[in-house]
DNA sequence: CCATACTAGTTGCATATGCAACTATATAGG
DNA sequence: CCTATATAGTTGCATATGCAACTAGTATGG
């Protein structure tokens, strides 16, 4: 019974840095997907999964990993790299050591893909994100947020 | 022709700055969408929407207008409030000015679950999250975010 | 070697979302 | 006052997502 975790304990500034994070990030990444759509390409979670794939050994994960990566269910992972194989973007074929495991391995179309895609998202954070702050601060920037992850939090990354 | 908005145009350090952004706080949401769920509550955006209407003057916004402050399309704040009604958490009446217009206007019914949601929510944000960082962070921290917001992309808030 | 428990991935169903077409009101221009 | 155009909100349809049940392969323990 006592007053603890109510709205009260928390001081405007410490409300206002979180809302406010949410709330930047959210309108910025609305606004990446916005720019995609604009310019014809596909939604952001495709994007990520690419990059997954792209920056992985031998350009290909585990569905199991991507969604570890990725925050996806597995169904959705399923679902989702089936959709980017009837596209051409990723291929998918047997774990040869695990006879119940899935990878998925992008292509030189999905590649080329994630590249385009790339020119879009970048330039929308660079204009609205990276340029309000110099390199020192972004430092500083990436600094805060690793406390963030240094918890248990990113079991992934 | 020239090389411009190429991948190579950022170096590490901004590159890890908005992907560490963008993780640490999917992460985090998540969670508290994992939490809300675990103890029974809705979504994270009927939250939202109960939190706009609490914290506006009369407890009530036309659609529209929530659309804006949450990050939605009509379409769907028209389904929201809908569900939301349905569940006796907001109620709906004419706009006596706007013959077009709908305002929603939040219920003690809503008031209590929005508070109820807040105490899961708040745990998560403070133990993943406040609680990495002194107040003095904090506001620095808020300081960061609010050059974001400065720029075209907070059309509410 | 067989039974049990676990994990990876898939599928079906209910629900939520995005998109486009539609209704009704409001605003602007002749 | 009447037409043209824009805006608020709703609805129908296609697609995407979450959840639970299911299949197939793996690991454990007798």
């Amino acid at each position: 019974m006592k007053k603890k975790s109510s709205t009260a304990k928390w001081s405007e500034t410490e409300t206002q840095a979180w809302i406010g994070l949410v709330k930047a990030q959210q309108h910025l990444l609305d606004k990446v997907e916005e720019e995609l759509k604009k310019a014809g390409f596909p939604q952001l979670n495709w994007y990520d999964v690419l990059w997954e794939l792209e920056s992985a050994k031998d350009g290909s994960l585990r569905l199991n990993d991507i969604g570890k990566k990725v925050i996806l269910d597995k169904h959705n992972v399923t679902r989702l790299v089936q959709r980017l194989e009837s596209e051409g973007l990723v291929s998918r074929s047997q774990c040869p050591v695990d006879g119940r495991g899935i990878f998925a391995c992008i292509t030189d179309k999905g590649k080329k893909l994630r590249r385009q895609m790339w020119k879009v998202y970048e330039k929308v954070v660079r204009e609205n994100f990276l340029c309000k702050y110099n390199k020192k601060e972004l430092n500083e920037f990436r600094n805060f947020i690793e406390r963030i992850q240094a918890s248990g939090l990113s079991d992934s990354v």
